[in-house]
DNA sequence: CGCGGGTTTGATGATGCTCAAGCCCGGTGG
DNA sequence: CCACCGGGCTTGAGCATCATCAAACCCGCG
């Protein structure tokens, strides 16, 4: 149950037998069914979600009612409005199931006592947040500079797992296009393997 | 020359005295003259920089040599390619300095040492990390779901004194339109607002 | 005074969006 | 087990936004 949670924590910092035991204890484990939501827009974020297996998916909704997908969370993840998490106030984010998974919740109280009382804990989550940074730093520069083809070519690099495994019109709404256009750029890459 | 600073870290931990004292130790004052580069594409970033005064900003340059602007740094900003900072390769951004400039500059090896010596400033470090984080997302939503003039104008309410103080065309290249269109934008909106 | 970078303006064109319709496929109920 | 329904993917035509290219303009600085 916490094993995939156990790794990724090792691949940053380094816990004895007893500092892992400890840590497990501050986590609620969760399984989630496809559709289920584990938040929505208004209500407050009030815990982080590591992801053990599944996918689960982040997105805004716009004036118009259209939904922009800010993350995809697949096995090993993490997931959550972290501004909302932080500050308590409502969130502007959905998060929701995409497959059938299991999750490990974290409530921000249950954070605090952890990184007291096992303080390698606070430097893995500044190693994750560092990480997350650089990861959309890269986006956004990639959103602003590139083409919706380079865009999607450099995904499908990047995280061809991700591309695999989820509806490609909520792949468009990562990438910021629109289904339609996302279809024509797989149809002319795909006829312009073939030749 | 420290005051900024302590001032930003106040916000967020509370140190005493002698920890401030340290704090400081660690610190590389260094005053910069515009058009001074802080970090060169290809070059690994040995510090990350908090600016006292002045203005920074990071860039990177695509295949056809394009300009694309990361981020600006105004007094009490910290700056850096994190990227090539923690992994200690090379860099793919540049910052240059767009106003003279005092910064204060910390080695890896000072950071590590740092927050060591005064376990609070890793909590202060991470909180700067989420911060940065909850920034980004909300620019990589709003450049993905809104319009060019949309954009400018969430730029304007959110970092008004960024828009007076750098020059038009850098302004553009962070919001990821030509300067042309940014130029009309602004004709757009003034002969609006007369009417 | 003249140079030069930055901004403006105009004309044209490409990329990606909108709207609308058809298609494919998997799930559901008869 | 088959027929039907519906969601998602595809395709097409027309259109909006923004980019490109080119030229003029403005203004601070040498």
């Amino acid at each position: 149950m916490y094993q995939v949670l156990l790794e990724s924590i090792h691949t940053k910092v380094h816990l004895t037998e007893a500092e892992q035991q400890l840590c497990q204890s501050f986590f609620v484990p969760e399984t989630l069914h496809r559709r289920q939501f584990l938040l929505q827009e208004g209500d407050v974020c009030r815990h982080i979600a590591f992801v053990e297996s599944g996918v689960l998916r982040s997105y805004t909704l716009d004036a118009k009612g259209g939904e922009h997908v800010v993350q995809f969370a697949l096995e090993g993840w993490w997931i959550s409005d972290n501004y909302s998490f932080l500050t308590g106030e409502p969130s502007t984010f959905n998060i929701d199931v995409l497959e059938d998974s299991a999750v490990l919740l974290l409530t921000k109280d249950a954070m605090d006592e952890l990184v007291l009382q096992v303080p390698k804990m606070e430097r893995y989550f500044r190693l994750l947040m560092q990480n997350s940074l650089i990861a959309l730093q890269r986006r956004l520069v990639s959103s602003l500079s590139n083409t919706a083809e380079e865009k999607y070519l450099k995904l499908i690099q990047t995280y061809p797992t991700i591309v695999q495994r989820v509806p490609q019109h909520m792949i468009a709404s990562y990438l910021g296009i629109t289904p339609e256009t996302l279809s024509r750029i797989r149809r002319q890459l795909a006829t312009q393997h073939r030749l």
